[in-house]
Parts: C-alpha cells; structure tokens; sequence
DNA sequence: ATTCTTACA
DNA sequence: TGTAAGCA
C-alpha cells in the first residue's frame, strides 16, 4: 500500500513514516513511479514499533528485535535474544536512573545549603535567543 | 491528487 | 517533526 494509505491506517505522519523506513524499522519497496509500496502487514509493524517507542527503546534497539517480535504492547512474542537484549536494556535504564537520582540528589543539596542571596543578577546581554524549549 | 527528495525551522 | 519548494 501507498504511504498516504499507511499514514491514514496507523495515524502516524508520512513524515515519520519515512523517518521509520530512513532508520530500518520498516521496509517498502518502489512502484515503476517512484513511490513506496509497503507490505499489507505495513500497520501491524508500525503499531509494534510504537509500542516499543513508548517504552523507551531506541529506533537501534527496535531494528534489530523487530524482525524477531510477533504481536503488539504487552504481549508480544520474542525470541530468546530479543528477551536478552530487552534485559540489558533495563539494566542500562536503571543506571541512568541512578546516575540521575545522584545528580538530582546534588542539586536539592545546593538548594538546601543555598542562603538566600540579595538580588538576581543582571540578564545576560545579546546572545542566540533561546525560543521555546518545550518538545512535543 | 499524491508522492518524492532535500533542506530549513 | 512540520513544512516548503520543485518535480514527476
């Protein structure tokens, strides 16, 4: 099927849909005009792919145990190396987790020995504009 | 009307 | 990621 469809189908922009297939977590092969042709199993493989990008995996990760993973959310089939990779990464999410718990530790620190000082200071004159910080 | 690539915000 | 440009 064509990306529009796929897009339409799975809800997820042709935009990212391109991203997916950019990054290897999705396939298509050309039509004689150039376009995309995705497999009909195209929205199973997406809705599997953001499944794992909500729990945090990485499109690396994703690549490489999609093509050994059947089924969506909390119950999908994996192989014995898919289990093995998914372990390791928990294991890696907890040491960021305790490295963040550290940093966050030192910075209640500082504000618990801080004494409340004068005044702020002055802004900081002409630099890049930082516009609007908040990611969707 | 749709999709494609490239590139900037 | 959205969006715009210039094609096919």
């Amino acid at each position: 099927m064509l990306i529009g469809e796929l897009s339409r189908r799975t809800a997820v922009s042709t935009r990212l849909l391109r991203y997916y297939e950019e990054q290897g977590l999705i396939t298509s092969r050309r039509l004689p005009n150039g376009y995309r042709d995705f497999p009909e199993d195209a929205p199973e493989t997406v809705a599997r792919i953001r499944g794992l990008l909500s729990a945090g995996l990485s499109t690396e990760v994703i690549r490489d145990l999609l093509p050994c993973a059947e089924g969506t959310a909390p119950n999908l089939e994996a192989c014995p190396s898919v289990i093995g990779a998914l372990r390791a990464e928990a294991e890696g999410m907890q040491r960021r987790i305790e490295a963040l718990s550290r940093s966050r530790e030192a910075v209640l620190r500082y504000i618990a020995e801080a004494r409340p000082a004068a005044e702020d200071p002055a802004p900081a004159p002409g630099r890049p504009e930082a516009a609007s910080a908040g990611r969707a």
